[in-house]
DNA sequence: CCTTAGACGAGAATAGTTCTCATTTCCAAT
DNA sequence: ATTGGAAATGAGAACTATTCTCGTCTAAGG
């Protein structure tokens, strides 16, 4: 696994008093791995023997220490992914057939424009934004 | 209620074969006066004595005909609002905090970005956009 | 080594949503 | 109007993704 990626996810960790055991190591790896959010049965297909409740755990115990990102409306299961600092700011395309999610990388362009819209915005304190798409994937169609 | 709405929400209906029953024709009032997509719990606060079952079978019947939308990844409850060609489209700002969705009008310049976006991408074929601000309101700031 | 705080795994518990089924309502044809 | 059949309704059971509980085990620091 890289390097700096593992250094930075330590130090995530001992920031929120978590250890970096050896089961949130491989979760982070597969994560890194996969470039794209993963669910937690593919998650523990990709270790067998992994406990369910653990990787659950786990990956909450990672959210929480801002390592890994949590991207909803893709389907019945949550998908999982590296935070965006870490993995590099990307949108996401879901299959509204399967759910499978694939990563998009923003062009310079759309982001000044999605950037604008978020600051244009009264009333809230922007945080963040989400641009996904949605559409048929090649196998599906 | 809007005449024009009620024709169009009664021809999609008749279209998936469904009857435009009181019930359901309650469900799009409550959904077009909100002006924010609601959950499950809200809509049957508005209206008392409404059962969840018939709640939820019922919005089920609307999104299968294309009245209603729902929109995921505001907490734990899903959220649901009129389909964007009955209601306008635009986009939501979701608060991080509470997890209370608001609509926002977007710009002609972001959509112009946003569909820019939809056509380079490749290997699906997409069929929508969602482009979602979080944020913290107003209440929870 | 030993101690002890925390991680682990298995399964119970929870919560949003969907399903089942007995009853009621609605529509159409007589 | 009446009736027959198809679909809608409501109450609660069932389902499923996720979280919690708890007894056991591991591993870091003294």
């Amino acid at each position: 696994m890289d390097r700096q990626l593992d250094a930075e996810v330590a130090l995530r960790l001992a920031r929120a008093d978590q250890r970096y055991t050896g089961l949130r190591r491989a979760l982070v790896e597969v994560l890194a791995g996969a470039g794209r959010p993963l669910t937690i049965p593919e998650i523990l297909q990709s270790r067998p023997g992994l406990s369910q409740s653990s990787a659950y755990r786990n990956v909450s115990v990672l959210v929480d220490a801002d390592v890994v990102r949590r991207v909803t409306g893709a389907g019945d299961h949550g998908h999982f992914e590296l935070a965006e600092d870490l993995a590099g700011h990307h949108h996401h395309i879901v299959c509204s057939s399967c759910g499978r999610v694939a990563d998009v990388v923003p062009s310079p362009g759309l982001e000044r424009a999605l950037d604008e819209a978020a600051r244009a915005t009264t009333g809230f304190e922007v945080t963040e934004h989400r641009f996904d798409l949605v559409g048929v994937c090649a196998e599906c169609r």
